[in-house]
RNA sequence: CGGGACGUGGCGCAGGCUGGUAGCGCACCUGCUUUGGGAGCAGGGGGUCGUGGGUUCAAAUCCCGCCGUCCCGACCA
């Protein structure tokens, strides 16, 4: 490709309104443009990253027994109304009518699509299989955010497996997994596999693949010793035992302008925060529920929608909390509640001489004991883990880290093989259920994670595997009859070994190309100028550390060979 | 959905308070000079000032509605 009829419209200055590195850097370096919210054109340069990234993906799933396929992004509402999401996706999934009044989908993903496919799928004999497709998907997002981290359509690989049993089911997820963990190290990306929950997937495991960036949006619990990995949507991690303070009798006392954890502890008759309940009044599906954790533990909300199978979780706002519980919040309790919902953090069971909320505007109770005086319907894994609690595996203080997801892969079960009906005869002759997996990579998504965690100050700065060109031809002088001449010849040498190599023949100054070369990320530069030709040599400048050689004219094309060999 | 900011040539912005010919930088076109780290001079083209309404002799500017965008939070397979 010839820089001078490349359209890679670069920006002196980055967009003002951006806030991550990689919205600033891929507008500013010309990959992207932003059509609207949530909606990025690819320009030349972002698709032939996107294109790599997704031509990577392929290899990998082809190589792990992957079929490609290619469903359409348009659903009928019956479809999804079959396995019952028309309703659960919400706003979130895009809804349009045709001229004959029917309402249609846009995918948000295909698990439904697909299993309609498996029900020509009839005998054990021809499982296991697995299938995939890149595709457009349509997410009516909230929030669009980040350039392409957070969008409302976008190309994801989704791939399906589809097995007699849990034990194929467990195959197939390694297998995935397997390819998971080779497609990120190609791609550069240092992405690390964590427990995560299945959300509204459903199913019976998940793992995310994270990679750490401040411009991610999940917090991610990690061992430092390798050990443990896991969402805090899904992380537990070891508490220190708390010896209860000896209260037998339940108190109500006096706590005039008491409204907070932190007043509580210090009040005439209040006690730290571990020997408090915090009680947070919620709504799951629309009924009040009390979810309780000890005072000094926060509450997961998703950790509460998993345990509680709810669809929509929320905290009930002060009047809800009002009307079911009597008080405002700061107030509230569990003690004596009957009618509401209980669900209680494991850290609570079995504590006694605890403090909470007396229900009574101004009023809290004393010597709690949970299994005497609250009514507990379920116990459950609701606590957030914080940061410097000790690994549930080896006791080390975790740390919490900001990780964009850039996979996730789930063992689904028979979900939707059972809502769609796609089943085959066992060898015993017997209906059996489909068991299927289901398997995601955002493209784009990954595109950005790569530019998150390869830049510096001069721009991006891509791995070999996916940069738009492996290396740029820097004609400093255009004019300069030998320097063309040289340039020419390279460019055709570097052709011929099959190195997507771009040849900046504009006519411009040389400091405009180097600042353009180095802002694109282009590993390699190769600059031909008067003065080194003259000696027969030509500049090589990795763009990973700055640094330059000169090498001999006739040397160069074995030079990059060789430095492109190294790194990949 | 809550909070904040913003919308003026392709990009980045000023102007707005105090209404009166729409401006600056970059980019673009032409010419000359220059030519190894984002050149200089001269000339030139390009804007329904997001949108609808209102006030006024007169609105980019004041008032109201709507739309859109960004950031924080909520939310989010």
């Amino acid at each position: 490709m010839r820089w001078s009829n490349l359209h890679t419209p670069t920006l002196r200055d980055a967009p003002a309104d951006a806030e991550a590195a990689s919205h600033k850097l891929l507008i500013q370096a010309g990959f992207i443009r932003q059509l609207h919210a949530g909606h990025y054109s690819l320009l030349p340069l972002g698709q032939r990253v996107a294109r790599k990234v997704a031509q990577i993906i392929r290899e990998e799933m082809d190589a792990i027994g992957g079929q490609e396929f290619l469903l359409p992004a348009m659903h009928p509402a019956s479809l999804w109304q079959k396995s019952g999401r028309w309703e659960i996706m919400g706003d979130e999934m895009f809804r349009l009518i045709d001229r004959k009044g029917a309402e249609n989908a846009l995918g948000m993903t295909h698990e439904e699509v697909f299993a309609q496919l498996a029900l020509e799928i009839t005998s054990y004999k021809t499982l296991p299989q697995i299938w995939y497709q890149i595709q457009t998907k349509f997410r009516d997002e909230p929030r669009p955010k980040s350039g392409l981290l957070r969008v409302r359509e976008f190309a994801m690989k989704d791939s399906y497996s589809f097995d007699i049993d849990q034990d194929g089911l467990d195959r197939n997820f390694d297998l995935h997994h397997g390819a998971y963990v080779r497609i990120f190290e190609r791609l550069g990306l240092p992405a690390v596999p964590v427990d995560a929950s299945s959300g509204a997937m459903g199913g019976s495991g998940s793992t995310e693949f994270m990679v750490p960036s401040p411009a991610g949006e999940d917090d991610v619990v990690i061992c430092p010793s390798g050990d443990y990995a896991a969402n805090v949507e899904r992380a537990s991690s070891s508490l220190p035992a708390v010896t209860d303070r000896n209260i037998p009798e339940l108190a109500r006392f006096a706590t005039p302008g008491v409204r907070t954890i932190a007043a509580l502890e210090t009040v005439e008759g209040g006690a730290p925060a571990d020997h408090q309940i915090k009680t947070m009044v919620m709504v799951l599906d629309g009924s009040v529920t009390l979810a309780l954790v000890r005072g000094d533990h926060q509450l997961n909300l998703q950790k509460l929608q998993d345990v509680s199978g709810a669809i929509e979780v929320r905290p009930a706002t002060p009047d809800e909390a009002l009307a079911a519980l009597g008080a405002h919040p700061g107030s509230l309790g569990a003690v004596g509640v009957t009618g509401l919902r209980i669900i209680a953090d494991h850290a609570l069971n079995g504590r006694q001489g605890l403090c909470t909320g007396a229900n009574e505007d101004d009023w809290h109770y004393t010597g709690v004991s949970v299994a005497r005086d609250i009514a507990v319907d379920q116990w459950a894994d609701l606590r957030e883990v914080a940061a410097g609690e000790a690994c549930p595996q080896c006791g080390s203080p975790l740390d919490i880290v900001r990780c964009i997801e850039t996979g996730h892969i789930f063992k689904l079960g028979t979900k939707y093989s059972e809502a769609m009906g796609a089943s085959v005869l066992d060898p015993d002759g017997t209906q059996r259920p489909i068991v299927m997996g289901s398997y995601g990579i955002g493209v784009e998504r990954a595109v950005a994670a790569v530019a998150e965690t390869f830049h510096d100050d001069r721009g991006l700065q891509w791995p070999i595997s996916i940069a738009p060109f492996a290396a740029v031809i820097t004609v400093v002088s255009v004019k300069d009859e030998a320097s063309m001449t040289a340039a020419e010849d390279l460019y055709t040498q570097i052709r011929d070994h099959g190195v997507d190599v771009l040849l900046d023949d504009r006519d411009a100054r040389a400091g405009v190309k180097f600042a353009d070369a180095e802002l694109i990320g282009i590993p390699f530069r190769i600059t031909i100028g008067p003065k080194a030709l003259a000696d027969g040599e030509v500049e090589f400048t990795d763009r990973a550390t700055g640094l330059t050689d000169r090498v001999g004219q006739a040397d160069v094309v074995g030079h990059l060979l060789a430095a492109l060999a190294n790194q990949r």
